[in-house]
DNA sequence: TGCAGGAACCAATTCCCGAATGGTTGAAGC
DNA sequence: GCTTCAACCATTCGGGAATTGGTTCCTGCA
């Protein structure tokens, strides 16, 4: 049943063309979902390993995508928002601290710039509370509401969405790692003035002041953090 | 049957009693998960109806939490990380690439900071990739595994899985606005230059200029995406 | 008549098993 | 010596049964 299509006993290029044009001839939309390499082969009529051998070539052109036990699909991969589901057995502490680092500044930043009034009354509550914890979690509670009150501050949804995955993974990377310590929270606290000045920057609209104190409020934060659980000097 | 347990004959106040006291008893760790409903009412000898009142109060105190299907937990609730699954209907495309312009470009530094040789012989066939493109399609593709190796040159598995999730819900948020101009990417689009200046900046270590290059990059993707879908001048 | 008890039902979740899929091995066959 | 093909492997999907918290409603006793 070998047509007239250039003789292609040697499948191995004439396969790569010949699904080539299969495809440009379907058109398929992205993500489109291929027969399977069995079906396809006989489709074709060529051998499931020349075609495995196209297959190859234009997965590695980026054209297409395959999975075991899903299948091969057209257009680029798409990317699994669920590993950020289990990023936490992925991840360590240093890791989180780094990429809070990294993102929470930026949010402060946005915040200073987007803040209404009723978001900073929000934050100085949230300080209150901070100031008023009888107990280290309580403490910890109304912390995490404050950081959450900026990044609500900053007026983009989706920034607070990914906000809250990454405190999320925060809590499940530390989760256990409660704090021993049974006391009070002491009324010197370094995050009392640097919270402080991170919302007096975001008050005062100062975008660079913003991203500079959240920046070395958790830089303290970290210092502490290695601090308690870490002996090592530094 | 009634034993000498305080003669409960109204089951609600005394099962919730006994049931405080099988689990301090028992004293399991958090996030265990209990018997069902139905074992347990008939262990404690009770009715299911005031078991359930005595685990509502207990789940009204945070002392345990019930979902259905999945059963009955001590501690506190597991993180609920899926914000981000159904963000998509709740943003758009304006926010989208203002969160864009604030997280890439720090992953860009980052890229600069961590970046091995590796990484950056993955971007440069990224690039090639894109010079390559005769479709507008082969050329996102290759656009979107270009920055996916930026981020993932950050060595930051946490980042990455951010920087993730924001291109998922990007894409779920441009989905259908499909470029409409079939020609081929011309050879002097403007983000090929700037591809380079960021990749030549991360090869340098140049934080800040990886930075400002990213930053500059997608803003020039910015003015251009609302030139094509928008005819308001700015 | 009132109302507690329990059975039945509901919707969500998990578990399990078979089918399908991409990936790999190895032997047949020209 | 190479291709070709069949069998096998690990992963994933799909559907149905079982389980679970939540709800309704009927029974039966005082």
């Amino acid at each position: 049943m070998d047509s007239s299509e250039g003789g292609a006993d040697k499948g191995n290029g004439a396969t790569l063309v010949q699904l080539r044009a299969w495809l440009t001839r379907n058109n398929f939309p992205p993500n489109t979902r291929l027969p399977a390499e069995r079906e396809l082969s006989e489709q074709l009529g060529v051998t499931r390993t020349d075609l495995r051998k196209a297959l190859a070539t234009l997965e590695a052109e980026g054209q297409l995508w395959r999975h075991v036990g899903k299948g091969t699909f057209t257009g680029s991969r798409a990317i699994e928002v669920l590993s950020l589901a289990d990023i936490d057995r992925e991840t360590n502490p240093a890791e989180v601290m780094r990429t809070r680092l990294l993102i929470e500044p930026i949010i402060a930043r946005e915040a200073a710039l987007n803040a209404t009034s009723r978001h900073v009354e929000a934050m100085h509550r949230c300080v209150q509370r901070t100031h008023k914890a009888a107990t280290w979690r309580q403490y910890e509670a109304a912390d995490n509401e404050l950081h959450r009150c900026i990044a609500e501050a900053t007026d983009n949804r989706l920034l607070l969405a990914l906000f809250d995955a990454l405190n999320a993974v925060r809590r499940a990377v530390v989760w256990g790692m409660l704090r021993s310590n049974p006391d009070r929270p002491p009324s010197d606290h370094h995050s009392f003035a640097e919270h402080d000045r991170i919302i007096t920057a975001i008050e005062l609209r100062d975008l660079e002041g913003a991203t500079r104190a959240m920046y070395q409020h958790l830089r303290e934060v970290e210092r502490h953090l290695m601090g308690a659980s870490d002996t090592s000097p530094d």
